[in-house]
This record gives structure tokens, C-alpha cells and sequence, in this order.
DNA sequence: AAACTTACTAAACAGTGTTCAGTAAATAAA
DNA sequence: TTTATTTACTGAACACTGTTTAGTAAGTTT
């Protein structure tokens, strides 16, 4: 019945156009600061229409979370280039962390806010679990090549030291270290860069 | 004048009053879901007055946070016990860790929750600088005993390492590695350890 | 053309932070 | 002691919020 299948394609249109907004206004006003009405607005629908097709707000937040994710998992792609492991470890970090650096909007709305409901539900988010394999994958291959006692607190270590860095800083609590502004980036980059020296053996 | 004494006295001991209920508020049902009316509620006054000592939401948050490091600091002193300088900050990154686990709430306040206005103002929180000097005065004992490139970076490795870990935790990302809930705390705990062994010469 | 289904919305509910006009009590001045 | 003034407080309102529900108009099927 081709109608049927008009109207699921029109339905799942729908959905996209409202996570596009959602997402848009997410990043721009950010998740607290932006009201259904907002989207409603936006994308030209009353508000009642919006819970037609979401459950509620922290619906659209988990997937917006989960189309982030994948956007985080594409700057990985497009960062780790290098063939040798211990490099390939080198440049995935400083991909992360530049993710946050250049996305801040984004990267808190994936790792700082509180979890959705259905995060919990679905065990975790959509392109979630690909992201985080990205860094236990590397791991597999040089971990013979790091001092950590095991890779599960090597990946742990990693990770904390990135997501430290990088939520330390959008949440402004870097600044009772009283750097000079113009030099909190540098000084997280030879934080991290040091870090990875340290690890090596 | 003592009437003018009194009446001060009487004006700080309602700013008390009105902070003791925010802070027990902010902590057991959290920051968001305490609002002005369940804080007037709880200390038998009506909305309005709290707005007669405090300016806005904002600044209770400001005002619990710096109480709040107060109990930070107070943990350090409690729990930082050795003579040795390297064991002095074994027990430090241990205590603050410790500290995320065992007053979560607390902790989102101080560290995870976005900075109000009055701590950009003011240059930070009470209590802070004195938290961080902590770290930094311990780093400065055993400085040449770390291989961190300098005490910046060693400072702030140490603190991101620990925030990220605790704010992982905290805000359930860490729930993506699928350990076992029992779990958890040890393999933090073993990150800690192994993140301290790496560090030192 | 009538019956039914789908897509949508206006309006309401219960809550939020915040402001302001008004009141009653405490203090100061007469 | 009586009057004037200051202080401390509150009820009610404003402009928002997320969410639900009853009702409508258009699309689809019979």
C-alpha cells in the first residue's frame, strides 16, 4: 500500500525536521534555555505536535545525544590517520579533546548533562558504543606498548584525563588555576601531550 | 547603637537560615528540582522574602558552593595525614575521589553544575583558591620527585584525571565501559593508583 | 456521499523564577 | 505617650516552563 509507506516516510520527516531544530536551538541556547514552544516556533507547529512524536523533552535530548555521538565518532575518523598504534593512541585524544574545544555546546550536552531516562532504558545511546570502541580499539593494538596495569584502566585513565580536561573547562572551573585566557588551550594540549608521554614505556 | 547590632545580627542569622535549607535542598533533591517556594516552605517564610537577602536562585547556588569547598578542604585535612610529600599526595587524589563518591550531590554542585554569574564576578568561590593551593602547595613538595614537565601540567593532570573520573561517575557516561555496578569503585579506585605509580620517578 | 481515520492545535493545568504594591509591626521622633 | 518613619514581610501577579486533553479539520476508505 503505497500510502502507508507515504505516511511513515512524512512521520519519520517529521521527526527529523523536529530534531534538526531541537539540535540547532540544543547547541546555539543551549538544552536548559531552549522551551518546546521554541522548537514549536521554529519549525512552524504548535507545541502539542511535538509530543506526537517524541515522548517528551529528554526523548529529544537522547537523540540528539545520539546524533552527536556520531559526529564525535566522524572527527575521529577523520583525526586518527597514522598507521603506528602508539601515534594512532597520540592522535584519538587529541581528537577528543579538541572536539570539545571546538564543539563545547555539543560535548556538553553528550558527557556533562544528566543522562536521559531512555540512556538508561537503552543501556547507553545510539553510536555511543562505536565512539567509546574507537578508544578500546586503539587500545588492543599498543597496549603492550603502555604501563598501564590492564586496558580497562588504561581506557579509564584516558578517557578521565580527556573528559577532565575538557568539562573542567566549559564549566568554568579551570579558571581558579588563574592562567591567562590566552593560554588555557596551550597549557591542555601539553597536559595531554605529556600524558602521553608518561604512559609509554 | 545596639539595636542596629541586633538587627544585623538577626539579618545574618536569616541569610543562615535560609542557606542551611537551600543546601540541604540542593543536595537531596538536587539544584533543578528545589524551587524558591520548597525552600520558603521549608523555613516557614513566604517566596518573596528570600529574594529580601539573597538577589536571586543564582546566588544561594554561589553561596552552598563555598560551604561546600569549605567541606572539600576540611576532607583534605582530614584524610592527608602522611609526613612524605609523594605519599601526602597519594592521599590527597584518593581523598578527593573519595570525596566525589561518597557526596555525589555535593560534588555536581561544586564542580559540575555551571558556574553562576557571581563566580565569574568575584574571581571564583570562597574557599576555592584554598582547596586548589592544597594541590598545589602538595605538588610543590614533590615536584622534582614527578616526571610532569612542570607544575601547571602536573597540577592540573592530577585534578582533570580525578574530576573526570568522578564526574564519569557521576553523571552514569562511565556506564558505556558496562562494568559491573560492584565494580565501578574499584577500577576507579585502581585508575587512581595506577595513574600515581605512573607519575613518579 | 457518508463514515472513519489521521494530523493537528487551542486551551488548560500545575509548576517555575521573580517583582511589586501593600500591610503590620518595630523603632524613632515629637 | 502619641505620632511619624522605617523595617520586615507577604499576596498576588507576570511571564515563563513541560505536558495533557478535548475538539477540529482535512485526508482516506467505504
Amino acid at each position: 500500500m503505497g500510502i502507508t509507506d507515504r505516511k511513515e516516510r512524512e512521520k519519520q520527516e517529521m521527526r527529523k525536521l523536529i530534531i534538526n531544530a531541537a539540535m540547532e536551538m540544543f547547541i546555539t541556547e543551549g538544552f536548559d534555555k531552549t522551551s518546546i514552544r521554541n522548537i514549536a516556533d521554529k519549525i512552524e507547529y504548535s507545541p502539542a505536535t511535538i509530543y506526537l512524536y517524541y515522548k517528551d523533552k529528554d526523548e529529544l535530548l537522547y537523540e540528539v545525544q545520539g546524533q552527536a555521538f556520531l559526529e564525535l565518532y566522524n572527527a575521529f575518523l577523520k583525526d586518527v590517520t597514522a598507521t603506528d598504534p602508539l601515534e594512532r593512541l597520540d592522535q584519538l585524544l587529541h581528537s577528543y579533546v579538541n572536539f570539545g574545544f571546538e564543539h563545547p555546546d555539543l560535548y556538553d550536552l553528550m558527557f556533562i548533562l544528566r543522562s536521559p531516562m531512555k540512556a538508561t532504558e537503552e543501556n547507553g545511546w545510539p553510536n555511543c558504543d562505536e565512539a567509546y570502541h574507537y578508544l578500546t580499539g586503539t587500545l588492543e593494538t599498543c597496549i603492550d606498548q603502555l604501563r598501564y596495569e590492564n586496558a580497562h584502566i588504561a581506557a579509564l585513565s584516558i578517557w578521565a584525563l580527556g573528559h577532565g580536561l575538557v568539562s573542567l573547562f566549559i564549566r568554568e572551573r579551570i579558571k581558579v588555576m588563574h592562567l591567562p585566557d590566552d593560554q588555557v588551550r596551550n597549557v591542555v594540549k601539553a597536559t595531554v601531550d605529556d600524558h602521553l608521554r608518561l604512559i609509554k614505556k
